[in-house]
RNA sequence: GCCGGCGUAGCUCAGCGGUAGAGCAACGGUUUCGUAAACCGUGGGUCGGAGGUUCGAUUCCUCUCGCCGGCUCCA
């Protein structure tokens, strides 16, 4: 047996052997630190025996896929002391995630925040025990009687395909397990229990909510509390924080839950961000348009938001006898805008782009800050085109998204390839299920073709076709899409959308939906949180302040100012009785790029102090040279200072 | 929507069965200052809302609204 250790150095052994009996006799340092092995690529742990002819290698517990088990395990510590506490408990699930572990537990009464601070207690114990993990193969018909009790673990045998299955004991607790485990519950000594959650079991709303807690850990003491620190640290650039502070938005009781209002400095964003889109657009090739916010009833019928949608939409208002719609989507209209005129293949590509308001009724457990709201703007275009222009258009799309992200320096995300789950045709989709295949393999190609790095998961398609999402991260590390780039292939079929090809015959289009920079709402939430309200100087809303040193200089303040908007620059002048360095302070806070302190000497020479956001200092420098470099930067969208 | 937690001044928070307090912010005055908090003073709250228990409720109970952590769902 060839095992190769985590510093890149062979050991080898004759015969076949657990991981731990070779480490007992090679290297009984590496225990502590190894908690299992690789084979042929199969994660295994210390109580496998492998064959003679086995080639391993080490898990360390430094490494992600070690953190992955000691974590697992974890949970196992976690049930075990919830099920000495709690004897009554029925146990359902419990994996390592990102960064930490879970369990789901149903119990009679969920859990307080002073049980948690009982089982961590627990824990702490039961680690300091360290029992053995240890590995017990039996066939199904032995594990349903070891599990009898435990309704949600027979669920889970009945799925299990293999004859035997996989228990794991330590000391006075057995889980059905596939494992791999930690050596001991005393190998890794360094958690923290973080919250309890209701969760559905299986994660379906209409099954038995359980109680989740959720836990990290960590092989040092260092590591978890550095990563405690940066949960602490993700806090202060919340965007919901961030965004009073920095007079961006708020939400207001009476308004209503999910409706955001938007502030100067907010709306300054908001405009900023729609000139660059515009500019994109034009680019492009895209045509503006424009469209009401209501529709009958009878347009989302025909369009299928009414079945397919209809949860996720404002109730209708009634008007003579005829309902209407508050907009969830900008589809309807755009493509009543296409069938408005007779379409040739001369027009295709036709591109219609609108920064169009929406409303969707979230449930009200999902709204959250900006990212999740009812009322939002979209930075949507329809794209109509040709079978044959697919392709391209597809991939322009795609380009686009990464324009974009290299703008804002977003370098943190997924492509998602969303398609559609046949088992929901008819339910959450259209019920075409030749159609589906079809665009599906027609995105995949072009993400092929495009060699667009992307995952592919089923069933989280739009109702009307496959999608292709971006997703994004929160600072406290909740996902989310931001971009989309959808294909639908229901729709025009729905509104009869046609346009004469070449030989003079009716052609149905493709049309792409596309929303690059996401909603306005999503968009500026996620912004806030990626530069931690420090904007670029062309979103920031101020964009430089001016610091008279004393009253002295007043004047010549007034005077910079006015030639700083005259630039076209967002200035703002802070005269206020208050120290410089209260003033300073406060810029810095309130994350102003430039800060343009004035006196005596400046005003003699024209000159103007410059303070950079990141406390670089510039120096003395010439107006006119310091208002050229700032126009600069933000005609150009220059991300630095 | 579901499970749990939390709502006290603009913000961060203290208090608690006898009708409220601090720091910062705001405002007034003094200060005129060279790169992250000058000094003094003043005002500000139907303690989220409604009902109940009580001689008396911000405090205890019920309902309701909102927010937070998740689940589900999504731009």
């Amino acid at each position: 047996m060839i095992v190769k250790l985590p510093d890149g150095r062979i050991v080898e052994h004759h015969g076949p052997a657990t991981l731990k009996d070779v480490l007992v006799t090679t290297n009984k340092e590496l225990l502590k630190t190894t908690v299992g092995a690789k084979l042929d690529g199969e994660v295994v742990d210390f109580h496998r025996v492998l064959p003679a002819d086995a080639n391993v290698e080490l898990i360390s517990l430094d490494s992600p896929e070690g953190a992955a088990i000691y974590r697992h395990s974890y949970s196992h510590i976690m049930a075990q002391a919830v099920r000495r506490l709690f004897p009554g408990v029925r146990l359902a699930i419990g994996p390592a995630i990102e960064d930490g572990f879970y369990y789901d537990f149903d119990v009679e009464k969920p859990f307080t925040p002073e049980d948690l601070e009982k089982i961590e207690a627990e824990m702490k114990k039961i680690v300091k025990e360290n029992y053995k993990f240890e590995r017990l193969e039996v066939s199904k018909d032995e594990a349903r009687h070891f599990v009898k009790d435990e309704p949600y673990k027979l669920e889970l045998l009945d799925e299990i395909p293999d004859e035997r299955v996989s228990f794991y004991r330590d000391g006075d607790f057995i889980d059905l397990c596939r494992g791999p485990h930690i050596l001991s519950t005393g190998q890794v000594k360094h958690f923290k229990l973080l919250s309890v959650a209701g969760a559905y079991w299986r994660g379906d709303e209409t099954q038995k909510m359980l109680q989740r807690i959720y836990g990290t850990a960590f092989a040092t003491k260092e590591a978890l509390e550095q990563h405690l620190q940066m949960l602490e640290e993700a806090k202060k650039r919340d965007h919901r924080k961030l965004g009073k502070e920095l007079e961006i938005f708020f939400f207001d009781e009476e308004v209503g839950p999910g409706l955001p209002l938007w502030f100067p400095k907010g709306a300054v964003i908001i405009e900023e961000l729609e000139k660059l889109a515009k500019e994109t657009e034009e680019k492009a090739d895209y045509l503006r348009v424009r469209t009401p916010h209501i529709c009958k009833e009878s347009m989302y019928l025909r369009s299928g938001h009414l079945p397919y949608y209809q949860e996720s939409m404002y109730p209708p208002m009634e008007m003579e006898g005829v309902k209407y719609y508050l907009k969830p989507m900008n589809c309807p209209h755009h493509h009543k805008i296409f069938a408005a005129l007779p379409r040739s293949y001369r027009d295709l590509p036709l591109r219609l782009a609108e920064y169009g308001t929406c409303y969707r009724y979230e449930k009200s457990g999902e709204l959250f800050g900006l990212m999740r709201v009812r009322s939002m703007q979209m930075n949507d275009a329809h794209l109509y085109c040709s079978l044959e222009q697919f392709e391209s258009e597809f991939l322009a799309v795609c380009q686009m998204y990464l324009d974009y992200f290299k703008l804002f320096g977003i370098e943190k995300y997924l492509m998602r390839f969303s398609t559609h789950d046949p088992k929901d045709l008819g339910k959450k989709y259209v019920n075409e299920p030749e159609l589906w295949k079809q665009t599906e393999e027609m995105v995949r190609r072009a993400l092929k073709s495009g060699e667009i790095n992307y995952v592919e998961v089923a069933g989280e398609a739009a109702f009307y076709g496959p999608k292709i999402d971006v997703q994004v991260w929160s600072a406290i590390g909740r996902e989310f899409t931001l971009a989309t780039n959808q294909v639908d292939f229901a729709q025009p079929r729905r509104f009869e959308l046609v346009y004469k090809n070449a030989q003079g015959q009716d052609e149905i289009p493709i049309c792409i939906h596309r929303a690059p920079l996401s909603t306005h709402e999503r968009f500026i939430g996620f912004l806030i949180e990626h530069y931690a309200g420090a904007f670029p100087v062309w979103l920031a809303p101020v964009q430089a302040v001016v610091l008279p040193i004393t009253d002295r200089q007043h004047d010549y303040a007034e005077k910079v100012l006015q030639r700083l908007k005259d630039a076209g620059i967002r200035a703002e002048l802070d005269s206020s009785s208050h120290t410089l360095n209260y003033r300073i302070r406060h810029a810095q806070m309130q994350k102003v790029p430039y800060m343009l302190v004035v006196g005596e000497r400046e005003a003699q020479n024209e000159q103007v102090a410059v303070r950079l956001r990141n406390e670089r200092d510039l120096g003395a420098q010439p107006l006119t040279k310091i208002i050229d470099m700032i126009a600069k930067k933000i005609a150009s969208r220059d991300p630095s200072l």
